[in-house]
DNA sequence: GGTTATTGGTTGATGCGTCAACTCAAAGCT
DNA sequence: AGCTTTGAGTTGACGCATCAACCAATAACC
C-alpha cells in the first residue's frame, strides 16, 4: 500500500533493490579474483592487510576482527588457517594472557604483496575508476551513515 | 584510467573501506532479521518475493535466478528447501521440458506476506530512512552503475 | 583470599554457497 | 533419420560462516 510507512515508495524500492544487487554480486566478483589469482578470500585478504600495516604487523584477535568487519569467531577459524599455511602466527600477550595476539610471518607479507596489485586492480576496475570523484564522495557519505546506524560505537 | 594504476588514493581507499565494510556488515543484519523473524534467509524472501510478483505467481528458474541475483545452481537448491516446506512447488514447462517453472503456493504467499513487513521496517531502518531523497537517488546511480560493469546485459 | 563474574578466544556441529560433473530435452547438421 | 551440440536445470562434494557451547585468564567483590 503505498504511503504507508510498512512499505517503500517507488524510488525507494528501486534503489533498495540496485543496492540489493549490489550486496550480491559485488562481493562475488571479488572474491573471485582473489580467489583465482592469489588462493585468498577477500575477508583473508582484509586479515592479512590489517595485519601488515599494523605496528610490529601484529595485531590482537578483536582489533583485527573489527578492522576486517567480521565476528571474532570467524576471523579464529580464518587465522588458524592462514597459519596452517604459515602466514600468520599466533601467541598469547605477555601482560595478559586472555588476549592472543596475531603477527603476519615473512611469506605472509610477501604473498599480499604479491596479491595486493590484483586485488587493487579490481576493486579500481568495478568501482573506483567506474564512478567520478563526487560519487566517491557521495558514496564514502551514504556507506559511512549506513554504517553507522547498523554498528554504531565503531569508526563515527 | 585515472590515477596511479596499482594503487589507491587516500580518497579512494577510504571510500572503498566504507564499501566493503557495508558490503560485509548490512547483509548480516538484514539475514539476520528474517532468521529470527521468519526463518528466511534474504535470498529466501527475494525468491519468495520474486515469485508472488510474477503473473500467475509463477517463473522460471533462470529468470527467477536473475531476479534474486544468484547462481541457477544456488537457486536450485533453495528451491528444493522451500519446495520442502510447502512454499514452492516446480514443475516443466508444457512446450519445452528443458524448463523448469517454480510457482509460489497460497502457503508460501501467506507466509512470505507475514514476513514482509518485518523486513520491510529492517531495510527502513538501516538504509531509506538514515539516508536524504537526495542521497537515496545517488546510491541508485552509483549502485547500477557499479552492476553495469559488474553485470553487463542486465537491467538497463 | 576465595568465590563469582566478565572478558577474550577457541572449537564443533550444522547449514548454506560454489564448483564441477551430470542428466535430460531441444535444435542443428548431413 | 542419426549424431552432435547447446541450453536448462539438478546434484554431490567440499569449503566456509554461524551459532552456541565451551575454556582460560583476569577482574570484582565481599
Amino acid at each position: 500500500m503505498p504511503g504507508d510507512a510498512q512499505w517503500l515508495e517507488r524510488e525507494e524500492l528501486a534503489t533498495w533493490m540496485s543496492l540489493a544487487a549490489l550486496l550480491f554480486k559485488l562481493p562475488g566478483v571479488l572474491d573471485y579474483q582473489l580467489q583465482r589469482d592469489s588462493g585468498l578470500t577477500h575477508f583473508e585478504y582484509l586479515v592479512l592487510a590489517g595485519l601488515s600495516e599494523s605496528p610490529g604487523r601484529s595485531r590482537r584477535m578483536s582489533d583485527l576482527a573489527g578492522f576486517a568487519n567480521g565476528s571474532l569467531s570467524r576471523l579464529s577459524h580464518v587465522v588458524k588457517r592462514l597459519e596452517q599455511r604459515g602466514f600468520v602466527e599466533r601467541r598469547p600477550a605477555e601482560d595478559d594472557g586472555r588476549i592472543t595476539v596475531a603477527t603476519i610471518t615473512d611469506s605472509g607479507y610477501e604473498f599480499l604483496v604479491a596479491a595486493a596489485p590484483g586485488h587493487v586492480a579490481t576493486v579500481r576496475e568495478y568501482v573506483v575508476d567506474v564512478l567520478s570523484p563526487e560519487q566517491l564522495a557521495q558514496l564514502k557519505d551514504i556507506a559511512d551513515t549506513i554504517l553507522a546506524k547498523v554498528d554504531p560505537g565503531k569508526d563515527c
